[in-house]
DNA sequence: AATGCGGGGTC
DNA sequence: GACCCAGCATT
């Protein structure tokens, strides 16, 4: 026998013994989840999809609900998308959400509301990959394919010590080959859940769990004693800062006791989720310092000026607190300031037949005023000055919403807080000020 | 192949 | 504070 021979009888022994002691592990230690309770793929479908770029533990509430709300695919497919994306508030990346309703609509209408299990249908749904194609065919319909994601390849990386970097594309496929190899003859749906349940418990990323771990003997990372330094993958570059001016305008006369919130652009960072309006702070002066804090009076005029522009007529009064959201790619830090709506001026001749052809109101609260159509025939002059004010465009990453700043306004309360999606940030903001 | 896209837990 | 998580869409 040939040195490559034995190689390869001993790597397909590791491989055997891999799957047989991970299998026989998850049959004893596999948690109880909500969507292991049923072999529903409307359930698996959607778990999985909150699973992406999201821990078990977070994602559990938010399924309850989910199902709770929109228990079929065709109530799913039927909701409105506003309810769907409230329902996701707060587990972040939203197109998720946008995606997976347009999926339900896929599915009404392509396959009459079953859940596809042939490998092009399910992969041709909006917001299902690759690694999401997998899970649902064999957790839902036990198809031998592989789900090859971020816990797979830590596990797979230390147990073959395969020390290919996990970032690039060339080796989830790789991974995946090998993923597939490894599946027990009619066990495709516990085994990937297994493979996932041991990295998720006990092959954690940093200092793993290794003695209670059930193919400990065979991991080639262990053996080799470099368990910790895999899987190799190439670092994220950092997020960039933005600073950004937010202003709480304080509703008076008919808007009293309530406050300004805008909705975001239909695509794009935050799409269609509601916020109070920010603008990019103009850089520090020199003098200060990078981190220097904008001079109050230069913040406190720049907002005027912001909201002058957008069409909301209110004055910035103080500065009322910091926050701080961070995105994969972008830290906010926000400084928020409460304002007050001004009294409404008379209005010119010409901007009250606009505001008379305007559509009736759709109801008090929830009334949507167009702000920048409004601002713009009432004040197409005035506009126009404070556009030549602006200082020179600095660099915002965020450019085209604050370009448009299209989003609708609404006057809302403390209760109207149940209707709006919000990213946390603001639920966070908004939630402290209506406790004041 | 690289980038945009949230939010939070862990060490 | 750094990492990274049951990734996908877009370019």
């Amino acid at each position: 026998m040939t040195t490559d021979e034995k190689h390869v009888e001993t790597r397909q022994e590791a491989k055997l013994f891999f799957s047989r002691f991970l299998l026989e592990w998850y049959h004893i230690q596999k948690r109880d989840l909500p969507w292991r309770r049923h072999r529903n793929p409307y359930y698996i479908w959607i778990s999985e999809i909150m699973l992406q770029q999201t821990r078990v533990d977070t994602v559990i509430p938010y399924f309850n609900r989910f199902i709770e709300r929109f228990p079929t695919v065709e109530a799913l497919a039927d909701a409105p998308e506003e309810e769907v994306l409230k329902c996701w508030e707060g587990l972040g990346y939203y197109s998720r959400a946008r995606n997976l309703q347009h999926a339900a609509k896929q599915v009404k209408e392509n396959y009459g509301g079953q859940v596809p299990d042939d490998r092009d249908a399910v992969f041709g749904l909006k917001g299902v990959g690759p690694y999401t194609a997998g899970a649902i065919l064999s957790i839902a319909f036990n198809r031998p394919e592989p789900a090859v994601d971020g816990n797979v390849m830590r596990v797979l990386s230390r147990y073959f010590l395969i020390e290919d970097d996990i970032a690039k594309g060339p080796t989830r496929v790789k991974m995946e080959k090998l993923a597939a190899e490894l599946i027990p003859e009619g066990e495709a749906g516990s085994f990937n859940q297994a493979l996932m349940e041991l990295g998720a418990l006990i092959c954690t990323p940093k200092s793993p769990r290794c003695l209670p771990c059930p193919v400990m003997e065979h991991c080639a990372a262990r053996l080799a004693g470099c368990e910790a330094s895999l899987p190799v993958k190439t670092k994220a570059k950092p997020p960039r800062p933005e600073e950004r001016l937010a202003a709480l305008v304080e509703g008076r006369g008919e808007h009293a006791g309530r406050v300004l919130i805008r909705q975001r652009p239909a695509s794009g960072l935050l799409a269609r989720m509601w916020e109070l309006p920010h603008w990019p702070a103009p850089p520090a002066e020199p003098g200060g310092g990078s981190g220097a804090l904008l001079p109050e009076a230069a913040a406190l005029d720049r907002l005027r000026r912001s909201m002058s522009q957008a069409g909301i007529h209110a004055r910035p009064e103080e500065h009322w607190m910091a926050a701080e959201h961070t995105f994969s790619h972008i830290v906010w830090t926000l400084q928020v300031y409460r304002c007050r709506e001004e009294a409404v001026l008379p209005l010119a001749a010409e901007s009250r037949a606009v505001y008379l052809a305007a559509p009736a109101g759709r109801g008090d609260s929830a009334m949507a005023v167009d702000a920048d159509a409004a601002q713009a025939a009432a004040q197409p002059q005035a506009a126009a000055l404070q556009a030549d004010e602006q200082p020179a465009l600095f660099d915002s990453g965020d450019a085209a919403a604050d370009a448009a700043d299209s989003g609708a306004l609404r006057w809302i309360n403390r209760e109207d807080m149940a209707n709006y999606a919000f990213p946390n940030v603001f639920l966070k903001l908004l939630n402290s000020y209506f406790e004041q």
